[in-house]
Order: C-alpha cells, then structure tokens, then sequence
DNA sequence: GGTCGTTTTATAATCATTCTTATCCGATAA
DNA sequence: TTATCGGATAAGAATGATTATAAAACGACC
C-alpha cells in the first residue's frame, strides 16, 4: 500500500505530526505489512526504499505513530518479565498507558462464541484473558 | 505464607525440581507478595533472607517455576515490540509458548458482565482482549 | 533564500535478561 | 558416614532491545 504524499501529509495534520519522508515510509511498511511486525523487521523492510535509514527514527517513528493513536501496540504490557502466583481463574486488567495490571474475578467470555473463531489446532487450555483500557489515574491525566 | 521444607519438598518433587533453600526461599517471596511482581522485586524480597544470593538465580528459578507451572507469567508477550496497522476492532489469540500472535474476529465478551466487574474509573475505551492458549505448532511439541 | 524548530543520523549508553565458568551442594549408592 | 555425580549457585561478562545524546540536515514559514 502505497499512499500519496498528499494523503500522509492530511493523515499527518490530522495527528499533529510533522512530514516528512522517512515517517511516510516507516508508516507506509506498517500498514502494507499485515500482522504484527518487531521494529527490526520494520527495519528491514523500510531499508529497501531508503537505504541510509537510521534503526532509531524506525523506533522514534513507531513510538510517535503509537502515542497519537495510528497504530497499535500489541505489546502493552510492562517490558520486563512479571510473575504471578495466584493460579486460580481470574483475568487481568491492564492499562494500556502505564502497564499496571490489576486482577479482576468472574466469567464474562462466551466461550462457544469464542470457540467457533478459534483456529483449528489453536489450544484454549488457559484461556486468560486480558482486557485492556485506561486505569483511573492515567484517564484523569490525560 | 511460610512452607515447611517438607511441603515444598513435596511440591517440588511433583514438579521434577530439586530442591535447595534458594529455591524455597523465591517461591515464597513470590507466593507471599500478592500482585504481579518483576524479578527485581523477588530479587529484593529474597535478599532480605539470603543477602548473598545472586539475581540470575532468581531469574533462573523463576524461568523454571513457569516452565513446570508452579507461576504463570503476566507478561506473556513477545519481550519485543509488536506494532499493528490494524485499528478496526479485532482481538489476539496469543500463544504462551511461543509469544505469537494471531487475530481473531468476533464478539464473544459479555460486556454487561464485566464492567460490572471493573474497578470504578477503570475507562474500557479500547476493550482489545488477548486471549491466551496453545498455538498448533506447539501444542504438537508438548 | 534565510531562519528556526524539528527530524534524522550515528553512536554511546542503559536496562533487562541470559550466558559462562568455577565452585558448591543435595541426593544417591557404597 | 563418605564418595561421587549431576544439577544449582555466584559473580560477572555478554547480549539484545531500546533510549539518549549531540551534531548535521531538513521542512515550514516568512
């Protein structure tokens, strides 16, 4: 997917950000890319159009496109490794903002619903679920 | 929450783990601290019991605790970041073994349910939710 | 075209995590 | 109890992802 230059820079506006080439191009690999691609893999294929391209404006970009909303983080979690104990059936509520995780109790998935989209093969034996959205100290912030 | 030797040596034995002081003295720290915890957390809360011990034996003890499933991990994602074009609603089926994500379509969560569940100033504005399982490849390797 | 603020580049720095190696300890058999 | 063996630990180096920094280049507005 190739957008013209007038489009990005009205998508641009719309958003706040500034045009210029490279931003176009990292965002133009995103969206022609469907799935869910690692910034060194945008890397790589942004390289192909703009050879000279720098590993840290594919990260500054990325991080820009993800604050104002046009694209989305599928990795919301707090970077690093965290653990629990608490094995009993509970969900997780995160924020998508600050990572906090809270647990939250009861069943409100609709598991024959769910059942009929899952792919063959794919195995629900831990179906935790983690329900994203804005905790209440980051929603007064912003 | 203290486990006598005997306990855990019992709990481990149904693992496969050996059994050593550090190894009991991690999991309790972990079992202990009811919320979601980093390994520099465990780490500290160890130390205050065996001030020589070292943070890769907490991170190896941890790694072996989800492997066997004695913890389960909060942060099951890929340790890198994935970007998604992809802003139409949609969900994740995620796989806990080997971090990959699929999208699902559909509407299988009973929204009257949970939000009856969620913490008041919790804002669910983007309900994206992960759903985590076995993916084939992996649940053929196990 | 000139100026100013922003973006990009290149590289250094940082942070979490894993690896390496030597040493130590727990479990088993004698 | 002691000898032995394999796995566990400690200490620190190494790795990999990401972010920070500073200088050069660029875009937008005049």
């Amino acid at each position: 997917m190739h957008l013209t230059h007038v489009q990005f820079r009205e998508l641009a506006a719309r958003h706040g950000l500034a045009v210029t080439h490279q931003r176009q191009v990292v965002y133009e690999a995103v969206i022609a890319s469907h799935g869910h691609y690692s910034p060194e893999d945008v890397y790589a294929a942004v390289r192909r159009r703009i050879p000279s391209i720098s590993l840290a404006t594919v990260y500054n970009n990325l991080r820009l496109f993800i604050e104002c909303g046009l694209l989305r983080e599928v990795t919301p979690h707090a970077s690093t490794l965290r653990v629990d104990g608490n094995l009993e059936p509970h969900h997780h509520l995160v924020c998508s903002r600050c990572k906090s995780v809270q647990d939250i109790e009861g069943e409100f998935i609709d598991f024959k619903r769910l059942s009929r989209h899952v792919p063959d093969g794919f195995d629900l034996t831990q179906p935790l679920v983690e329900v994203f959205g804005l905790c209440r100290r980051c929603r007064a912030k912003a």
